[in-house]
DNA sequence: CGTCAGGTCTCTA
DNA sequence: TAGAGACCTGAC
């Protein structure tokens, strides 16, 4: 294990780590169930579970878990087995996502459940984060399963396939899905169908797992992309959103550069590396404002 | 009241 | 193969 750790109570306080900024890992736009808490924390859902993460110090503090949960679940959801600072400096060579890398110190890509990333990326097209999460949440409620309550709140785990796969378009769009419900239930239907093993895509190269994605209604491109990085460990995808469009053209490209060449160049300068590189990128641009028209 | 948001689909040339 | 429009919805 990469990282030490110690168990008190219900925590597990991992001592002295670096590169785990739960602000940056929480909103470099990767997840959209993880909320801020008023001391600064973050709370989420995950699978069954609710996991609280603070930074004290030079600590992360798990808090509502314990040692068998950190070892099955968080060191792999947490991907705390990767080698952060020698990505940090092969990117670095770049003088602007060195910058980059400084403002968005200590993020980390979560290794997010493929059907909950999917049924969530689809929810995000053409659409503004905090209708996504209204949406996701309320998904969450009426169809998924209270586990229990927590400083207060209630918690809801994401529905599965089969919950879904059942409802009609009208039960999905009254979760404020909009017209992407039309997607949210063909997902369900393609996954209880057994059509596309969604589970199985990660064990495929990032070219066939990203050709296999795009059979779902609702998934382009970006959402593919998103899909291949969030939650199959394909750390050379490059999902190129809004923002990622106007940081690299700001600086790197030409305005107006379509999409295909700026994923082009993109893999070309990123390669393996691709995927990290988006998120410091990401997270820097909308931060900063950068190259938004006004 | 229009505008527009973490894109994708559909239709046209 | 590329480009323009439409699209739920609700905050501003």
């Amino acid at each position: 294990m990469r990282y030490d750790f110690i168990e008190k109570d219900d925590k597990i306080i991992m001592k002295d780590i670096s590169n785990f900024e739960p602000k940056h890992v929480f909103e470099c736009g990767q997840c959209f169930r993880w909320n801020r808490e008023n001391d600064g924390s973050y709370t989420g859902v995950v699978y069954d579970k609710i996991l609280n993460v603070k930074k004290v110090g030079n600590d992360v503090i798990l808090s509502n878990t314990n040692k068998e949960d950190f070892e099955s679940i968080w060191y792999n959801y947490f991907d705390l087995d990767r080698d952060c600072d020698e990505i940090k400096a092969k990117l670095s060579k770049d003088s602007i996502l060195k910058k980059a890398i400084e403002f968005g110190e200590g993020i980390r890509i979560l290794r997010q459940d493929e059907w909950e990333i999917l049924i969530s990326f689809i929810t995000s097209a053409n659409n503004r984060i905090p209708m996504i999460k209204r949406a996701l949440e309320t998904l969450s409620e009426k169809y998924g399963r209270f586990i229990d309550e927590y400083n207060g709140k209630k918690y809801y785990s994401f529905p599965k396939a089969k919950d879904l796969n059942s409802l009609s378009l009208d039960e999905i769009k009254k979760c404020h899905t909009g017209f992407r419900g039309k997607y949210i239930l063909s997902a369900a239907n393609i996954i209880e169908n057994k059509e596309i093993d969604i589970y199985a895509i990660k064990n495929i190269s990032t070219e066939d797992g990203r050709k296999e994605l795009l059979l779902f209604p609702g998934v382009g491109p970006k959402v593919a992309d998103c899909i291949l990085l969030f939650s199959m460990n394909k750390p050379d995808a490059f999902p190129i959103d809004v923002w990622v469009k106007r940081v690299m053209e700001y600086f790197y490209l030409d305005e107006d550069t379509n999409l295909k060449d700026i994923q082009k160049y993109a893999q070309d300068k990123f390669r393996e590396l691709a995927g990290f590189a988006q998120q410091y990128l990401f997270y820097y641009a909308r931060e900063l404002g950068i190259g938004k028209k006004k």
